[in-house]
DNA sequence: CACTAAGCCTAGCGTCACTAGGTGTCAAGC
DNA sequence: GCTTGACACCTAGTGACGCTAGGCTTAGTG
């Protein structure tokens, strides 16, 4: 099990959270589902982590919300990108870039690494939440 | 700046301290200066995050260290990879690379992303730490 | 009715990088 | 001689924040 491996996405979720949504708005717990599919089962988000990112990113400004009922009859709060939202996001991923080819930087060298290569496309078991 | 930018290396400080002795033990402002060299200057990391790194990868058996006297006099304490810390960079970088490719499968889309394109090679302002 | 899945929420915990301070040595400047 | 600054090490305490663990409601299924 890699599932104790500590916080690895500490800094990171908001910029998630932000990417997840700028496709298109969604509510919640659709918001996990989304993470949960686009890291290929990687990042499998307790609500207790989603919820509260978005309530803090609303706080920011960053999305805003909008109480819907769905076809089905339940009632659902939908998550929208706000511009300042999708700068915010922007400005994510630059420190994401930026941060992912530093560790890559340190990382290379020391004789074994590099040599991995491949392993795209794969579903690696998740590295967060595991309920 | 960006130094505001939360613990973006929570969790993955391990596996650059490690990364960073990969090559060749050192001792302990040597690691910070590695790190800060070989990842361009994005990670500035204070000695009150590093030291502490490396005496929990010496209690966990991962580096051991030995107290040696440089050419100018002073008392250093070098630090090198054991078997065992060689392994475990092994398997933080696999955890790396699952971690990344899935943040970089949650951002890609979106429209905006994925046209970045270039930047690599380039000195970006240091992420963390910056006395 | 019981039970599951969908859907939302929050108080509190635990981890861990970082702050802020401390010690001592060596070389250079005034 | 005394201060400044780089080198080199150490650690107690703080704070942010993801996560655990709980609780709530409604819709479908047996």
């Amino acid at each position: 099990m890699l599932g104790m491996e500590g916080d690895l996405l500490k800094g990171h979720l908001d910029a998630i959270v932000l990417a997840a949504l700028a496709g298109e708005a969604a509510h919640g717990y659709a918001v996990i589902e989304a993470i949960r599919r686009r890291s290929g089962g990687v990042f499998n988000l307790p609500e207790g982590t989603v919820y509260p990112a978005l309530h803090r990113l609303e706080k920011a400004g960053a999305v805003n919300s909008d109480w819907t009922t769905a076809p089905s009859g339940r009632r659902r709060r939908v998550y929208a990108l706000t511009p300042q939202g999708r700068a915010t996001l922007d400005r994510h991923r630059d420190v994401w870039r930026a941060f992912a080819e530093a560790v890559e930087r340190v990382m290379a060298d020391s004789g074994g690494g590099g040599g991995n290569g491949g392993g795209l496309g794969d579903h690696p078991p998740p590295l967060a939440g595991a309920p």
